[in-house]
RNA sequence: GGGCGAAUAGCUCAGUCCGGUGAGAGCGCCUGCCUUACAAGCAGGAGGCCAGAGGUUCAAGUCCUCUUUCGCCCA
């Protein structure tokens, strides 16, 4: 078998995916008796390209899937895409513009058709990057938001909340984004720090005099209808009631006056545009002023800005400034910042605008929303995510759920021509209930993408069927997703839940944090900054991404990206294959890696013992969602502690020419490897899979095998902490090595003076002490002069270096440690000579204090003796 | 304006929830090694008044208050 020095995952990673296929691994049982554990994934934008972001969060998805497989559960993942109304409208739109067309040009039925096509050939591209991935999705249950199932679903739900009356028309100031022609909800905006300017306009009165008004939108004025000020303000009491004309217009329009006014903005003098401002619009209600409308569709003055009309809006906003610059009006101009809202699909900012909508009320979803996490139905990681959530609650508005689009489940509300009745109905009406016309015709708007969306947790089991699907895997178990979606979807998915199902859509929510560049930025195709997932893959491999990514993660905060952390992870990948290398080069075919029966030495009891805290360690890490912990633990782990110490302390046994010497030792070593592999599987599945599929001994794939089982048995703690004193033995010597540059050939011996247990401790283990120090002997004996020393737990350690070593250098050597040690050892005494510390501490800090307290004595006591001995 | 979070090594971050270990990791840096698993590697090393001030406590990187700086969300 060809076993190249470096791990190549292309063929490796394309197998598996194969193989995981044909094998069925991750398609879910219906009728199984198992406990059940299901995700459901966060759907990706149909027409959108897999981003690092949904690599954190695919990957995580991924770990929990395998681990809850491995350890015996049905497991679930349900993958599916998201229809994304104004996304993929507006690529497609795109698309047509490249030809100088418009979706009008086609037409409505023409224009959806192109979109459906569109979406099938984006829909492989989007599935093909998650199967790079590797990802353990139950593909044969895939769902899309726009499947005839969930377009019934969406129906369904639409009309039994008009007519529970929670869904109803408006006409209302709305978020606009004029480049995508569409109204968006409010939390679809994303409001922006913009450098603006604030400028200060004379209104003149009709009787003489003229008011100054600042405005951060000098267009708007064509609609304004009124000017406002406080009540209570008396620099103006005096013109309430007055008639200001219009500069530009001349349209003669009311002073009023009204409490939501701050005097302290601007000049105290508001002008009310009703149509265009949401604060506007409220006082114009109240004061029955008229909303006179200025925009078009597209977001240019319409035929109400009378000689402006046809401008864009900056254009106009530039021409309406020069002229009232040009007579007199215009009295100054003064630096604004201020935040203004951008439409989070395209960055264009948001028009406010009157119109007529669907909206619907929520008042009474929230109730119940707000009490399944209060009551811990629901449990949020972190749990501070829970104030952001109830603070949204708690001021939250009607949704806007009808869209001027035409890619979307269409709003099934019919209206018919001959009486003008409004009908909301499951299916389209044959005719009118009321006067039985035929002429009906359906409403020419869609819906909000995230109204579908919300329907994911049940719709996607055949709701409002009452499915087998939906008994078994609804409610699901967890769900893992950014929090930037935490009100546009999961808020979402609780309250529809508990108002369709009666029951909350998952018991736990995961929030990751996001990605962000090197300098904090978020990951952006337009800034650039945004690297392909599949170059990575295809570089790196997918486990590398993987593990990299996870290990980067913070819990919920956001996450600094580099590419080395991508390199990293494929360096521990290749870790793993060398170590894989190392085992293969020194194992025969009828090894295994079974522990029971063999004659266990010290290296393998801690060996085993350490593998066992760490199948505790990574569970438990995994269960509360530390999932970035986990990688990081397991990584450090395999690397340092087992690669670095035990393989090197076995050598000399795996080299040993006594056959069950070496037996024995590679059975331990491939025993703790097997283990490592399944714990590191649900992190880097391709390469642990093929790896467990090379070592002696067939077995079955990794993914249908049990997670290693913790048995507390093989935990001895004591015989850890005596391999840790070996170890630093080990490291002291390395370092004198190091230190006086001793060729890596020279034999060297030490002399130790202290405790026989130390002494006998080392001689016991003296193979790979000796291989990994390059020690030939070890003496029990008394202080040796041209020697380095060192300390350890109760014993001196003396390396004669006769000839050799720099008595300058030892004493540096030495010194540094000494003064380290006394600054430590005041501290202690400081604590001593405290009465309270005596009084009030606990004993057993006291005590423990105390020994350490002993134990920097003596060993600063013997430093200093033998810097004495060499002064 | 309301709220959330962060500040620890040159960089990116653990450690803080639940106070008591001689403050850790990776990268970067310095030194020595192409040692027959791995130079994508091995061994060794340097580098930190834990943002500042006050408080609680026998004891504070860790808890409380304030200040400063930065990031984010909502209006």
């Amino acid at each position: 078998m060809k076993f190249p020095k470096t791990y190549d995952p292309e063929i490796v990673e394309e197998k598996w995916i194969r193989r995981w296929e044909e094998k069925k691994a991750f398609v879910a049982d219906l009728m199984s008796n198992k406990s059940i554990y299901v995700i459901l994934l966060p759907p990706p934008n149909v027409t959108g390209i897999l981003t690092l972001g949904h690599v954190l969060n695919t990957a995580i998805q991924d770990v929990l899937i395998r681990t809850h497989k491995m350890q015996g559960f049905e497991v679930l993942w349900l993958p599916g895409t998201d229809h994304a109304g104004i996304a993929t409208q507006n690529k497609v739109e795109q698309k047509l513009a490249t030809n100088g067309l418009t979706r009008f040009d086609l037409g409505r039925e023409k224009f959806v058709q192109k979109v459906w096509k569109w979406n099938d050939e984006y829909h492989e591209r989007i599935v093909y990057q998650m199967k790079k991935l590797g990802l353990g999705c139950d593909w044969s249950r895939e769902k899309f938001t726009m499947d005839e199932e969930f377009s019934r679903a969406v129906r369904e739900a639409f009309v039994r909340l008009y007519e529970k009356g929670y869904i109803y028309t408006d006409e209302y100031i709305v978020n606009y984004c004029p480049r995508c022609e569409t109204v968006i909800s409010n939390e679809e905006v994303e409001n922006k720090e913009i450098e603006g300017k604030l400028y200060y306009i004379f209104y003149p009165l009709e009787d003489g005099g003229k008011l100054e008004v600042a405005t951060s939108r000098p267009e708007t004025m064509l609609g304004d209808t009124a000017l406002c000020v406080h009540p209570g303000d008396k620099r103006y009491k005096q013109f309430i009631g007055k008639i200001a004309k219009l500069p530009l217009i001349g349209r003669r329009i009311p002073v009023i006056d009204d409490e939501r006014v701050d005097p302290e903005f601007g000049t105290g003098v508001v002008k009310i545009t009703p149509a265009h401002d949401p604060d506007d619009f409220a006082i114009g209600r109240v004061h029955n002023l008229k909303a006179i409308k200025i925009l078009d569709k597209k977001g240019n003055i319409n035929e109400n800005g009378g000689k402006y009309a046809g401008l864009d809006r900056y254009k106009a906003r530039e021409k309406i400034l020069s002229d009232l610059k040009d007579l007199g009006y215009l009295n100054r101009i003064e630096d604004h910042p201020h935040s203004v809202g951008h439409c989070y699909r395209c960055g264009t900012v948001i028009e406010p605008y009157i119109s007529k909508q669907w909206f619907l009320r929520m008042d009474e979803m929230v109730e119940k929303a707000r009490e399944v996490v209060e009551k811990g139905k629901i449990g949020f990681y972190l749990p501070r995510w829970k104030r952001i959530y109830f603070h949204w609650l708690d001021n939250i508005r009607p949704w806007v759920i009808s869209r001027q689009l035409w890619w979307g489940h269409r709003i099934p509300a019919y209206y018919c021509r001959e009486c003008g009745k409004i009908i909301v109905a499951r299916e389209f009406p044959k005719e009118c209930p009321e006067c039985g016309s035929r002429d009906i015709h359906q409403d020419e708007d869609v819906l909000d993408t995230w109204f579908s969306s919300w329907l994911w947790p049940f719709a996607s089991f055949g709701w409002p069927e009452e499915t087998k699907e939906l008994e078994v895997f609804f409610p699901s178990t967890i769900l893992v997703t950014g929090w930037d979606i935490i009100f546009l979807w999961v808020a979402r998915m609780i309250m529809s839940s508990l108002e369709f199902m009666g029951e909350v859509p998952f018991k736990e929510v995961y929030f990751h944090g996001m990605i962000r560049d090197s300098r904090r930025r978020p990951l952006s195709k337009s800034l650039g900054n945004s690297p392909d997932p599949l170059e990575l893959i295809r570089i790196y491999g997918a486990d590398a991404l993987r593990i990299g990514i996870l290990r980067i993660t913070p819990e919920g905060k956001d996450v600094i990206y580099t590419e080395e952390s991508i390199k990293q992870g494929r360096n521990f990948l290749n870790k793993v294959w060398n170590a894989t290398r190392f085992l293969m080069m020194n194992s025969r075919d009828n090894d295994r890696g079974i522990i029971e029966g063999i004659n266990l030495r010290k290296v393998d009891r801690w060996i085993i013992s350490r593998v066992m805290s760490v199948i505790k360690e990574t569970e438990d890490l995994i269960n509360s969602f530390k999932v970035n912990e986990a990688a990081r633990l397991l990584v450090s782990h395999f690397w340092g502690e087992f690669c670095d110490w035990f393989l090197e302390m076995v050598k000399p046994r795996i080299y040993s020419e006594n056959e069950s010497e070496r037996r024995d030792a590679i059975s331990v070593a491939l025993w703790a490897f097997q283990n490592y592999l399944k714990l590191l599987h649900p992190f880097i599945p391709f390469i642990t899979e093929e790896i467990n599929e090379i070592l002696p001994g067939t077995r079955e794939e990794i993914i249908k095998s049990n997670w290693p089982l913790y048995d507390e048995s093989y935990r001895e703690r004591e015989l850890e902490e005596e391999m840790e004193i070996l170890k630093s033995f080990v490291s002291n010597i390395r370092n004198i090595r190091s230190e006086f540059n001793l060729q890596p050939d020279l034999n060297i011996e030490v002399i130790i003076h202290g405790k026989d247990r130390s002494f006998k401790l080392i001689r016991d283990q003296f193979d790979w002490i000796s291989q990994l120090t390059g020690v030939k002997e070890v003496k029990q004996g008394k202080m040796v002069p041209h020697s380095a020393f060192f300390h350890l737990e109760g014993t001196d350690v003396y390396i004669p270096l006769e000839g050799i070593i720099d008595l300058k250098k030892e004493k540096e050597r030495l010194s540094k440690e000494t003064n380290e040690l006394e600054r430590i050892l005041q501290r202690l005494e400081r604590q001593f000579s405290n009465e309270n510390f005596l009084k009030k501490a606990p004993r057993e800090v006291i005590s423990q204090t105390e020994k350490k307290k002993e134990r920097i004595q003596q060993k600063l006591t013997h430093l200093q003796e033998n810097l004495k001995r060499i002064s």
